[in-house]
DNA sequence: CGCCTTTGACCTGCGC
DNA sequence: GCGCAGGTCAAAGGCG
């Protein structure tokens, strides 16, 4: 199946999206690897409830799966799985002093060996079907109480799709299809194969309004190395969901979004994407242009692919303003890469040779390729280090019209951030995944790891992030990220991130020709 | 032969 | 308690 459908991908059209996954690490497995051999369900369990979270991204190694992934190289991953990665993402929200004992955790971005360890001895962190089916009809079942449920977190991926579903790296097993209300296509359910025990499960199902939407939802954590072509992605999509682990970062003080991982380098062949991944470079996430959202019953974070783009030039003008009410505000997160995740687009989303950073209706740019570090605590994010800086707002070199600054606009902005807690913890996601893309397209990262701080203290890291110019371009130039404000809804605290601009995929094919000239009247 | 998908039945949670 | 919907199981069959 996932042959045939990398073969379609491969020769024809749709995104090959070689993709993320979670690896969240439970708490207390890290804590006592040892009770997690004989608990491991409890543990894992309890994860859903910790409030500090520990999100890792897999790694690659030597194939420590089970045969069959050295029997079939499916889509061509035995390539990337020679080369071997350690891929980490450590995010961690520290919400209390209660949560003393999660000071004493190891790090799963630090601990690599440690992961290594635990995977090459699988604990099973999942209870097989039948002993879950049994669990659940215990009375001690952890799974069953309406506050795990409650915890459970999804990361779901809206996606253009042609094909069945996305190839993102992993092996799948179908094992159910269900007619859902409200939308005459099926969902499936696929299950992960690259490890007996790995209790990761994914659902896919078009979208009602728009067959041509995929819509991925991932559920669990994966307990075993993700080949590299699946950690593409995993970076982003676990900074997304931590911020579902945590409900209120922002009384903590001591959040911490640290980026240890190797970047993920894209490459792009002319009618297909392909993620792959690079090593030994610092950094992560790639929040490419995603919406995120969460919902009550089950946290969901909602990477949204799809949205088309924005009327105005991707360049220096964004037409959106944010729009703020008393029970909503609202982040959009959008780059100028996000069209290589559109299928039939020859760029990569992570190559683009320029990242957009916009807050309400700025445009900053960061003329000294320097990143700072994102604070959400007291004071207001990006006003003082980028929007306020006449660098940032002039037009550059580059013929970018950078719009002037809207105070209110700004003000409005950073007050919503400062106000709700999951906003300041996507910011940080984002930042990280900006600063990632820029490290994966740019040559250069010359941070170790990006350090998001948000929190009290007002300790700003340095993280210098390089542009990249398409195809191996290299460029010194200035990202930018856009990041605007729409609506959030903060009143059941929820998170939204609309993605603004995200081109079509008719938009993106023309935009995709013509970009690397854009960029290169950028970059000159 | 092993792995996969299909598909109806079953289980569970939730709202009324 | 009942019904509905989502999710899972597992037997059957297909495919390479």
């Amino acid at each position: 199946m996932e042959t045939k459908e990398a073969e379609e991908i491969g020769h024809n059209k749709s995104v090959q999206m070689h993709f993320f996954d979670i690896l969240q690490q439970d708490q207390k497995q890290e804590e006592a690897p040892s009770k997690a051999k004989g608990t491991a369900t409890d543990d894992e369990e309890n994860t859903e409830e910790s409030e500090l979270v520990s999100l890792s991204l897999g790694l690659t190694s030597n194939d420590l799966s089970p045969s069959k992934e050295g029997k079939k190289n499916r889509n061509g991953e035995g390539k990337n799985l020679d080369e071997g990665l350690a891929l980490g993402l450590d995010i961690r929200f520290k919400p209390s002093s209660a949560e003393v004992e999660a000071a004493n955790m190891p790090s799963p971005a630090s601990s690599f060996e440690e992961e290594v360890k635990e995977l090459q001895e699988p604990t099973e962190i999942w209870p097989p079907s039948k002993v879950l089916q049994t669990l659940r009809t215990g009375d001690n079942n952890i799974e069953a109480s309406p506050q795990n449920q409650l915890k459970k977190t999804r990361v779901s991926i809206r996606a253009r799709c042609d094909t069945q579903t996305m190839n993102d790296g992993c092996h799948w097993r179908k094992y159910g299809q269900k007619i859902a209300k409200g939308n005459p296509c099926p969902r499936a359910y696929y299950r992960c194969t690259v490890s007996p025990t790995c209790p990761v499960r994914k659902q896919v199902q078009r979208c009602a309004e728009d067959m041509s939407i995929l819509i991925t939802t991932y559920e669990g954590t994966h307990n075993h190395p993700l080949p590299l072509s699946a950690t593409a992605m995993a970076s982003t999509t676990s900074a997304a969901a931590s911020m579902l682990q945590s409900p209120s970062l922002t009384s903590q003080p001591g959040l911490i979004v640290n980026s240890m991982a190797a970047p993920i380098i894209s490459s792009t062949t002319a009618n297909n994407l392909n993620f792959t991944s690079q090593i030994s470079r610092p950094q992560q996430c790639h929040f490419p242009n995603s919406s995120i959202s969460t919902s009550n019953s089950h946290p969901t974070i909602t990477l949204d692919l799809t949205a088309p783009p924005p009327t105005s030039s991707r360049f220096g003008r964004f037409t959106s303003m944010p729009r703020y009410s008393s029970s909503s505000t609202s982040l959009s997160f959008s780059s100028s890469s996000f069209s290589g995740l559109q299928p039939n687009i020859p760029q990569s989303p992570w190559s683009t040779p320029a990242g957009y950073f916009n807050y309400g209706n700025q445009l900053t740019h960061n003329g000294n390729q320097s990143l700072s570090l994102l604070n959400t605590g007291k004071q207001p994010l990006f006003q003082s280090h980028y929007i306020h800086q006449p660098n940032y707002m002039s037009t550059t070199s580059h013929g970018i019209s950078h719009q002037q600054p809207l105070p209110e606009t700004i003000a409005a902005a950073t007050n919503a951030i400062t106000r709700d807690p999951k906003f300041q913890s996507a910011l940080a996601a984002a930042l990280t995944t900006y600063v990632s893309n820029g490290a994966a397209g740019g040559r250069v990262s010359e941070t170790p790891a990006l350090n998001m701080k948000l929190g009290d203290d007002m300790s700003y890291r340095k993280s210098t992030v390089y542009a990249s110019g398409p195809k191996g371009t290299n460029f010194e130039s200035p990202r930018q990220l856009n990041l605007s404000s729409s609506s959030v809804n903060a009143q059941q605290g929820n998170l939204v991130l609309f993605p603004t601009s995200l081109p079509s995929p008719q938009a993106s094919k023309s935009a995709s020709g013509s970009s690397s000239n854009r960029s290169n009247q950028l970059l000159q």
